[in-house]
DNA sequence: TTGTACGCGTTATCAA
DNA sequence: TTGATAACGCGTACAA
């Protein structure tokens, strides 16, 4: 790996020359200098080392993402980024981080004292958090002094003034479920495996749509997963039974919905006939499913994408236009709901 | 962010003793001088700037991941990371980065010259390549010359002498279509979405074990699905309508098996009572369809976990015991195929 | 228009 | 047992 110094050396000028080539800082320089010196980078195939430049500016060009790794979202499989649903918003991440020029670092972990070590350690430039709860996000804020931006973040705590990146949780699974109901259909689960953050915005919404048309909630509406394996058979075997006393299930996510769908086939249950299931994603699980999934789509690879665009924005300098930034969703109607009358 | 200097001002010594203490050199120290060390540096909560310390030791820390993002790979969904397969990977690779005290950068990109710049301007100190194609290696390491360890690579060069974890592609195939040969099928289709490396592989065990029981192979047996988006439908379409001539289907991962049964199931075909299906990956798709999927099973997360402990044996100059790790696979029989006569 | 010299935070060599 | 001091590669104020 050849420096600026030989470079300066072998040209026979000094590094300060050659440096201000490098970036454009081309009034002060001849044109015929300029020229010599870029043709030589291209020739000894040049690459700054980054150590150094941000060592001596003080930054880092990278973009910190932190995905907590909790627990319950892990039921189903070993690890986080095994939700459709999280690869491909990591996927808008990473695109959008390499396209301004950043560079992306990810940790996956649910020890928050370890995440704010490590990305005190690299002096990271900014943060994406994902799957914050309660003060985590304010714990990483009073350590860390830098920008950063959530992704599907609600806070418990009075002050959150953080931006986030999010949908109108609520509002979105209000819609769905009065679909459900416009169908006809007045015993409706809650399908999820947690009680908090977006899922209880979801919940709510749940029971919005049933308090509007005049449908009593009970503590048995609420299907929860549980995340240890060991439990799990029995766990599904439950819900199954349970399930036959209902005509439709919401489910807070494509993936909770394919699994109760496929275990309640296996019981003989038929759907749509026999009972209605509704998702929430629209990723690559409910296209594949059968019957095809009706559910609320939502694009993760733009929240991914919006959340590092305002994350840069506030890097260099420009405020976010709003602190809580929604993303549209629709319902997207396949076949797994059915008309009752 | 305190620094080692000013720590060293504040407790009245040098850095040279502050630095020992922190790097464990503690023989040269005396006992005094490190607890009082260290109580400071517990104290002010140091962080190393691991900036300064690279570039004074020439080396990163860091571990480069690299996906090449082949269009083939993508035709079902927008990114890489939706296959769960490489994301489940791509989980083990974090976890074993993480655990040995090293950081992982991820570069997804069909580039290979964009993916030697940003390496080599990271002075990665390892690279892990994921799906890499042809020559692609080759140029990767003529150009930096730093431990590399491939994932599910297969060369067409002659001189593959590169460090390779991956699996038995053609046996583990074979003994899935000998499973549908001793199952009473002849008709057996294979579906993938490309023809090279590791399809490849498993293309040439699907061969053997037609030819071992004498069944005849036609080019019409090769169901090729195809990426461009628009064509999509009609490609489906024409597969399933050739599908029909076929009492079984090996595909190459759970996805295209979950696909395959999804349309044909919708074009009123039955799995596994028209038609047996047999995947590979064994991964969530598997459990989740209906009937749950028969699948060769391979360990993602392993697979990621092994390349790391690899190069950073590599890394840390331990030569691994062969070049090319195998890892096992075996046959999960579900409920896609049936037995006829 | 170009060059000198210093600072960024660490590690490492060598002398004290 | 400790402390100066010189690298590491780059950016930049300031001098020439």
């Amino acid at each position: 790996m050849i420096t600026i110094k030989e470079i300066a050396a072998r040209l026979g000028m000094s590094t300060t020359t050659v440096s201000n080539v490098i970036h454009g800082k081309t009034r002060e320089v001849s044109a015929e200098t300029i020229e010599r010196v870029q043709k030589f980078l291209e020739e000894v195939e040049y690459v700054p080392n980054i150590n150094a430049r941000n060592l001596a500016q003080g930054q880092s060009k990278i973009i910190g993402v932190v995905l907590k790794s909790l627990d319950f979202r892990l039921w189903h499989s070993s690890n986080i980024l095994n939700d459709p649903f999280v690869s491909e918003m990591i996927g808008g991440i990473e695109s959008a981080v390499r396209e301004a020029g950043y560079y992306m670092m990810l940790y996956i972990s649910d020890d928050i004292a370890e995440i704010i070590q490590r990305i005190s350690i690299w002096n990271v430039d900014g943060l994406i958090l994902f799957c914050m709860m309660d003060d985590d996000g304010n714990r990483v804020a009073a350590k860390y002094h830098k920008p950063m931006v959530c992704i599907d973040t609600y806070s418990s705590e009075k002050k959150d003034d953080f931006v986030n990146v999010g949908l109108d949780d609520e509002k979105s699974t209000c819609e769905a479920v009065n679909y459900l109901i416009d169908n006809g259909h007045r015993k409706i689960g809650f399908v999820t495996d947690n009680r908090v953050g977006v899922d209880r915005a979801r919940f709510w919404g749940y029971r919005k749509a049933l308090a509007e048309a005049g449908i009593e909630y009970s503590d048995r509406d609420f299907f929860l997963l549980e995340p240890a394996e060991e439990a799990h058979g029995r766990n599904i075997e439950k819900l199954c039974r349970r399930a036959r006393d209902y005509t439709a299930l919401f489910c807070c996510s494509d993936i909770y919905a394919a699994i109760m769908m496929s275990a309640l086939k296996e019981r003989g249950l038929r759907v749509p006939e026999d009972i209605s299931i509704i998702g929430f994603d629209d990723n690559l699980f409910s296209r594949v499913c059968t019957p095809r999934l009706t559910t609320v789509h939502q694009d993760a690879d733009r929240k991914g994408r919006v959340a590092v665009q305002t994350l840069i924005g506030m890097i260099t300098g420009k405020a976010p236009a709003t602190k809580k930034i929604r993303l549209e969703t629709r319902l997207v109607i396949r076949d797994s709901v059915r008309k009752i009358e």
